[in-house]
DNA sequence: GTGCAGTTCTT
DNA sequence: AGAACTGCA
């Protein structure tokens, strides 16, 4: 290969263009190709999530425009095989030389290892970076040169390392591309629009996102339609299936919580830095605060770098030390010790590669778990009983988000009252969490568990019931995610199961029916968990006497069983088969998921309350009363009513849009905005919306079969056909637009905009049957953030 | 300085 | 649960 050759540079979780060491080599080294490979199934158990995915998918494009504008694009490669991958790429550029920047969880290494040597042995220069850690995990050691094996010890030496972590550095000026590669994967432009139409019907936050997005398809519809083919994408990430048809709709609801990106982490670090951070250690004791730093995805996904993180907080500390600013430094210094954790998460998986898998105190290995699928699922669902567990996993089911304290209280509960194994736990957490990561989670569990040197005292159980009214005084918490105890008063919120009959009867709330009494007594628990440390204990003894006599071969802390992983779960647990059997209450209980509501979409008044009249009536067709009584009780009041009013049309379009998806899904995503601008409500979720638009009860009608018999009915219109006068008349609200400038430059905004409305009509059957009201209501809707940006 | 009660934190 | 810390007499 001639010394000319470009670089190939593999981006994983290291999703930025500044301060990524790797990409800034290849710069430096001559051209680059920059190259993502989507191989999940090496993950093996550890197959991302759908919001996990769902945020990749984000980043990834955002990566490929930042990437654009420095001049070069991402490549993205489907595969089941990274190695094999790369060496493709490799030959198809004729690169001479391979740059990555470190991972650490046993997977990559191994992985990441192979492709050290297969890629060497073809003559390819390959180098590898740290760009995920203030210090290597080897680096990191006492003065003995041994490992760490508690955190306190090890963050100190971290902290006071004799060099500092590397600055940061600025993104390159500009890449040069070498331009081979280009049109190996070709996307239509139909799967863009879809995710334009998710991205659009969930934008109206973020106007700096949809203007990136604006302009990149603007643009390229611009020259689809006069070239009248649609090869214009080439090489999107978007080509990736990082998110099935299913998921779509749950997904859209995510972004208004949240942007992925680089460039979006990077405004949330200064956002935080300027405001949150110098209260972070007040604040802290509350669940339902939005106090945190809310960087924990983009960390994972290294869209923020580590180093640059600790460089601007150190300089606040700095700087608020000299003001005397005691409590701005010690916010620091927490904030810091969580990073930290994350250092030594990596640091941990580093150096004891097991420990995703295998409890790091060897005794652990003979607890007895309860193996009880029940207790799981009850668990999952949010209905164990204690309100503040039930909350929490409500929330994390919802939103893909939880605090971290209440991370702490319901997997506590999980391994110490449940007694379930911490693997199923933490793989829940894997699937459900939008900040997945296994390094940090298994350090979490571990940590809970009791199975750290350093970790909680394994006899020890914290009792909801307390920690309730520690992290949630007044019951905000619960009562925001779990509106059947709304109206239940503060004293009785944390342990309903103690409260009168008549203080019950007020609240609407049915122990047993209604809300589940608690699954396990906390005594009960503890009586249990002795006898369980008794057994282990024993069987302890006996390993190691069977270990002394020789009578068992190899049973050394290396070779144990790990424990197995839970039986398959989806995230769309909730999805039962409807039964017909007679116990209403009973089925009405099993399918309550949380539906979205919202007060930020902008409807004009008359219109909501007009179509609104169809949307509640349906929902008063759920076939139970019990629950609907509370639910309205407690939104039915003044102000929150409006707000109830617009979220219902907004909850009605997203419940359809999923609905198109996936007809059987009982459930939909609801989430919570971080300052709290919405109203969730957790309602029945029978498909009231299918058998108004016509689907039998079970769903399986309607919708899914006019998909079915129309997959990409959307392809059929020729837009371009499409006249802009014809346009205006179905949206006569938009003729005043300036739009861009000139009659003519406004025709592809609304073609844009009408391809939008007209791909949502034709993939929600239910919006057909409705009338020009109706699609006006939803034109606004989308159209909102547009009118901001113009 | 001492003793006590209440609080806060534990990776 | 227990150590460490607070405020107060």
């Amino acid at each position: 290969m001639s010394s000319g050759g470009c670089t190939v540079v593999w981006f994983r979780r290291d999703l930025r263009v500044e301060d990524n060491p790797a990409l800034a080599a290849g710069v430096r080294a001559g051209s680059v190709v920059a190259v993502f490979i989507w191989a999940p199934e090496e993950e093996g158990h550890y197959y991302p999530g759908r919001v996990s995915r769902w945020w990749l998918k984000h980043s990834l494009a955002q990566l490929d425009f930042s990437l654009r504008s420095l001049g070069t694009s991402l490549i993205t490669k489907r595969s089941t095989d990274s190695v094999a991958a790369l060496l493709d790429v490799v030959k198809a550029t004729g690169a001479t030389q391979l740059f990555f920047n470190h991972l650490y969880d046993p997977l990559s290494l191994v992985r990441d290892h192979r492709a050290k040597e297969a890629l060497t042995a073809e003559g390819i220069a390959v180098r590898s970076f740290n760009a995920d850690l203030l210090y290597e995990p080897w680096k990191v050691h006492d003065d003995e040169g041994r490992l760490f094996t508690t955190f306190a010890a090890f963050w100190d030496r971290c902290l006071t390392m004799p060099y500092d972590p590397e600055s940061p550095l600025l993104p390159p000026k500009r890449i040069t591309s070498e331009n081979v590669g280009y049109g190996e994967v070709r996307g239509d432009v139909m799967p863009e629009l879809e995710d334009l139409i998710f991205f659009n019907a969930a934008i109206d936050l973020d106007i700096i996102a949809l203007v990136q997005f604006w302009c990149h398809y603007t643009v390229a519809i611009e020259t689809s339609f006069n070239k009248e083919n649609c090869e214009v994408f080439r090489c999107r990430p978007d080509a990736l299936v990082l998110e099935d048809d299913s998921e779509k709709g749950s997904n859209a609801l995510l972004a208004r919580a949240w942007s992925p990106g680089w460039s979006n982490a990077d405004k949330a670090l200064t956002t935080f830095i300027n405001g949150p951070l110098i209260e972070y250690s007040k604040n802290r004791r509350k669940a339902d605060s939005a106090t945190t730093s809310f960087l924990s995805p983009h960390l994972h996904f290294g869209e923020l770098s580590v180093r640059k993180v600790y460089h601007l907080v150190r300089i606040k500390q700095v700087l608020w030390a000299n003001e005397g600013n005691k409590a701005g430094e010690e916010s620091v210094n927490l904030f810091l010790k969580s990073i930290g954790l994350r250092e030594y998460s990596r640091y941990i998986s580093f150096n004891y590669p097991h420990s995703h898998e295998r409890p790091l105190l060897g005794h652990l290995k003979f607890f007895p778990w309860v193996v009880d699928e029940g207790y799981f699922k009850a668990w999952r669902q949010g209905r164990t009983g204690y309100p503040l567990v039930d909350a929490g996993m409500r929330e994390l089911w919802a939103t893909g988000w939880l605090h971290d304290r209440i991370r702490v209280v319901v997997s506590s509960f999980f391994v110490k009252v449940l007694q379930l194994p911490w693997i199923w736990g933490m793989k829940y957490f894997w699937d459900t969490l939008l900040d997945a990561d296994l390094e940090s989670d298994a350090l979490g569990w571990q940590y809970i568990s009791g199975t750290l040197p350093d970790g909680r005292e394994f006899d020890r159980i914290d009792n909801p019931q307390f920690e309730g009214y520690k992290f949630d005084p007044i019951g905000e918490y619960v009562r925001r995610w779990l509106p059947e105890l709304a109206r239940l008063p503060t004293e009785w919120i944390h342990h309903p199961w103690n409260a009168p009959e008549s203080v019950l009867e007020a609240a609407g709330i049915e122990l047993g029916s209604n809300y589940p009494r608690p699954i396990v007594g906390i005594d009960a628990a503890k009586a249990r968990l002795e006898e369980a440390l008794l057994e282990m204990w024993q069987l302890e003894a006996a390993s190691r006497a069977a270990l002394e006599n020789g009578t068992e071969e190899g049973l050394g802390d290396s070779e144990s069983m790990p424990i197995a992983f839970p039986p398959d779960i989806h995230m769309d647990m909730d999805h039962e088969p409807i039964t017909t059997n007679q116990n209403t209450v009973r089925r009405y209980e099993d399918q309550m998921v949380p539906t979205l509501t919202s007060s930020l979409l902008r409807v004009e008044e008359e219109e909501s309350s007009l179509d609104l009249r169809n949307s509640v009536d349906s929902r008063a067709e759920v076939p139970t009363t019990i629950n609907q009584a509370p639910t309205r009780d407690v939104f039915d009041q003044g102000a929150v009513h409006t707000v109830q009013n617009n979220a219902n049309l907004s909850q009605n379009i997203m419940v359809g849009i999923r609905n198109a998806e996936d007809s059987t899904a009982e459930s939909s995503s609801s989430r919570r905005e971080r300052d709290g601008g919405v109203v969730p409500v957790w309602s029945p979720s029978t498909s009231s919306y299918s058998e108004q638009f016509g689907g039998e009860e079970n769903g399986s009608g309607t919708s899914s079969s006019f998909l079915r018999r129309h997959p990409r009915s959307h392809e059929l219109m020729n837009w371009t056909r499409l006249s802009q006068t014809g346009l205006l008349v179905m949206f006569p609200q938009y003729k005043d637009h300036k739009l861009r400038g000139g009659a003519n430059a406004a025709k592809p905004d609304l073609i844009l905009i009408g391809m939008v409305i007209y791909a949502i009509i034709l993939r929600n059957p239910p919006f057909q049957k409705t009338n020009t009201r109706y699609l006006r209501c939803i034109s606004t809707l989308i159209m909102y953030p547009v009118e901001s940006y113009l």
